[in-house]
RNA sequence: GCGAGAUUGGUGAAGUGGUUAACACGGCGGAUUGUGGUUCCGUUAUGCAAGAGUUCGAUCCUCUUAUCUCGCCCCA
């Protein structure tokens, strides 16, 4: 039998209405926002991901999946969602009247990674971008975004961590910096971070084995080694961050993954009760020399992106229900094939003016398909019978009162509109 | 990439080196030939992830592969 490929899921039941239920919650959430939706492929050319994300980032140095197609172009499934679209905004010349362009997406993600709960290799994420303003007030407002939507799912305890990473100079400053501090303490840290201080030492300081240590809580703290412009752009952001009552903590060792952060990166965290712990749900940051590192002119951003997955295994933890189950207005039920044809035209005639029709197609008995009612759960239940379609007729049964009536096929309609209106009241 | 544990029908699952693989839910049919959540009856896996091996005989033992789960790395 061939099997899905590892760490891919498939989607349908249950999880589909989840998973319609926050799409159509991010599409008027963004809405409101006026951010505008925009859609990049699924591949893009490799060196996108390797100039973008970041050459030495474990996302791009073993986590692609690269390929040739067969015009021998190297290409790569996108990682993450920024690096496309910044492509876009460049190659569109969206920069052209010095616009602010606010956008959102929401699409697949592909890395390679050991599959874990709620981690896959194709994943999917929702995201905003907001490029061409430099203004902490907009961080602010893409910090919102997230913290707004968890909110409106339920989630209990939402919490935003900030840290600000500086401008590119304050950032090389503060590197040297730890890098002086953990050398003589080198043989004190642990494996992983032996190699974080190669690779990316302000990883270090994330570390959950050496967090304990001494020499952590006093390794150099990025704040001090913040310039003037940056100190003030971060205190901005915390300002507009209190002035709409988001409730906020200042993490020093929030770095982030991706090379391509400036300034502002802060991750939104839940308290999880079914897991006795606070989830990381999302994370974002400012990255203002991205554009330009992608060829595009000087453009300050700021974005976020979440995972899908991580959110829906936390809603489950959480107990919050969130499907978003539209009630069949219609069942038909002929009593047997010959009145199908009778059966159809009453159908298509309903579903072409609203209504959410079904009928049954397993050629069930009369009794079976009465069984069925329960799982089916229709709001009402026409019957069709011999005579009915002898006459022009139709039975249909209200299926909460359980009372029904004969009524013609030309009245169908305006008598669904009729009840419809009085079950909404 | 490394380590550990799993994989039995549509679903949840019990089980054993040897004839017909429990039990429950669901499905279908019937008791009730045009009116329903109850009850009762019948039926529902030529097969125990895939392949190979050991054996007179394997769902059970061994190996390989695949996937899932958990941990590390990483990410979010």
């Amino acid at each position: 039998m061939i099997q899905r490929p590892k760490g891919t899921y498939d989607v349908y039941g249950n999880m589909s209405k989840k998973i319609l239920y926050i799409r159509k919650l991010m599409t008027s959430l963004m809405e409101k926002y006026n951010y505008e939706y925009f859609r990049t492929p699924l591949f893009e050319a490799s060196e996108l991901f390797h100039r973008g994300v970041g050459e030495t980032s474990d996302i791009v140095t073993k986590e692609t999946y690269d390929f040739k197609d067969r015009g021998d172009r190297n290409l790569t499934l996108r990682p993450e969602g920024t690096a496309g679209i910044v492509r876009s905004y460049i190659e569109n010349k969206m920069y052209g009247n010095g616009n602010i362009v606010k956008c959102w997406y929401f699409g697949p993600m592909y890395r390679y990674e050991r599959p874990q709960a709620g981690r896959y290799r194709e994943f999917y994420q929702f995201g905003v971008e907001a490029m061409g303003s430099s203004d902490p007030a907009l961080d602010a407002e893409v910090i919102s975004i997230p913290v707004n939507f968890y909110k409106l799912l339920g989630l209990k305890d939402v919490k935003v961590k900030i840290n600000s990473l500086g401008d590119l100079e304050s950032r090389l400053k503060y590197k040297d910096a730890l890098l002086a501090y953990f050398r003589p303490y080198l043989d004190d840290l642990c494996d992983d971070c032996k190699e974080r201080f190669e690779k990316n030492p302000l990883r270090i300081l994330d570390c959950k084995i050496d967090n304990h240590l001494d020499i952590m809580q006093k390794a150099p703290k990025i704040t001090d080694y913040l310039n003037e412009e940056s100190q003030k752009h971060f205190e901005a952001v915390i300002q507009y961050l209190k002035a709409m009552d988001i409730e906020y903590e200042i993490d020093p060792n929030i770095v982030r993954g991706l090379d391509y952060y400036t300034h502002t990166v802060f991750e939104v965290e839940a308290n999880v009760e079914g897991f006795g712990k606070t989830c990381v749900l999302c994370g974002g940051g400012r990255y203002d020399n991205l554009v330009s590192n992608l060829g595009g002119p000087d453009t300050k951003a700021v974005g976020f992106a979440l995972g899908l997955e991580r959110l829906l295994t936390i809603l489950d933890a959480e107990k919050i229900d969130i499907d978003d189950d539209n009630q069949l207005d219609v069942y038909m039920i002929p009593m047997d094939s010959k009145q199908k044809e009778y059966a159809l035209k009453i159908l298509n005639e309903l579903r072409m003016n609203g209504f959410n029709v079904d009928m049954d197609y397993m050629g069930r008995s009369f009794k079976s398909n009465l069984k069925q009612l329960d799982r089916i759960n229709p709001k009402f239940i026409i019957i069709i019978g011999e005579e009915e379609e002898r006459n022009n007729l139709l039975t249909i049964k209200n299926n909460q009162t359980k009372t029904e009536e004969k009524i013609s096929y030309n009245q169908i309609v305006d008598y669904l509109d009729d009840k419809m209106k009085d079950i909404e009241d």
